[in-house]
DNA sequence: CCTTGACTACGATCTAATTCGTATTACGAG
DNA sequence: CTCGTAATACGAATTAGATCGTAGTCAAGG
């Protein structure tokens, strides 16, 4: 089985708290969460990751303390990869032209990805196809 | 009943098809497809996405010839919005450098690139916060 | 110890999405 | 017209994801 477990909707959610916060009781995921369901939904999601790997949690401290397994980074290539895929043929040009276009963007930002143009051009002539 | 009927996974494949053939019948969009799954649920899809008014059908030619009623770039836009929302904090400059760094992208597309940022950044100061 | 409130485990329900079986209809060949 | 094949309609089963109720467990205060 490899790292092909992608985070549902749900999940992502509280992996995003994880990422965040480094490390998180039930209870504190579930009132950062604030989605106005049960917080038995919650606690059943993040026994569900863990028994997926997603998350672990420390040690025996009672209120258990929970982390994230998967990398934030990582898990988010995924994901946006997995749907790229689902768009079109896939490009991720265009994929970020749409997202572009439809967000504010800082000028800030602009330059970090004028930054990343560049690399990946200069990539790109130095290992022509 | 404004544009918030996005397409699920199944849907948007079969959209994907007919933005890209303009129209088709079922028959063509299962082979298309290529799915490994039957016929009928290929056409029962179809029938949904009718029913929700995604598709509709030419006239009464008899294989029923369908063909897409949401706009390609404005479905995809909405679908990358709500994708956005579920990563961090949103942010489409992120979303589009993990896609832009995690796939192949071409000298042209880079020009594309540039010139969408140098709009951006005049826009920006155009228009200041 | 023993009660109590917080925390955890787990089965059961619910919903949306997917998948398919079967029945029905349409239409061209004979 | 009648049969056979292709196409269509539609109910129903399955699956995955989400939601919750209830029962069990823990550990601190009395």
């Amino acid at each position: 089985m490899s790292a092909k477990n992608l985070p549902t909707n749900a999940e992502l959610a509280i992996l995003n708290i994880l990422w965040s916060k480094g490390k998180a009781t039930v209870k504190q995921i579930h009132e950062e969460l604030d989605s106005g369901k049960g917080y038995t939904t919650t606690l059943k999601f993040v026994q569900i990751m863990r028994e997926k790997g997603m998350v672990e949690r420390e040690s025996e401290s009672r209120p258990h303390l929970y982390s994230a397994v998967v990398e934030q980074s990582q898990t988010e290539k995924s994901l946006i990869s997995t749907w790229m895929g689902k768009l079109m043929g896939g490009s991720a040009a265009s994929l970020a032209m749409k997202a572009l276009g439809s967000s504010q963007v800082t000028n800030e930002e602009v330059s970090e990805l004028r930054s990343l143009l560049d690399s990946i051009e200069e990539e790109n002539n130095n290992t022509p196809r």
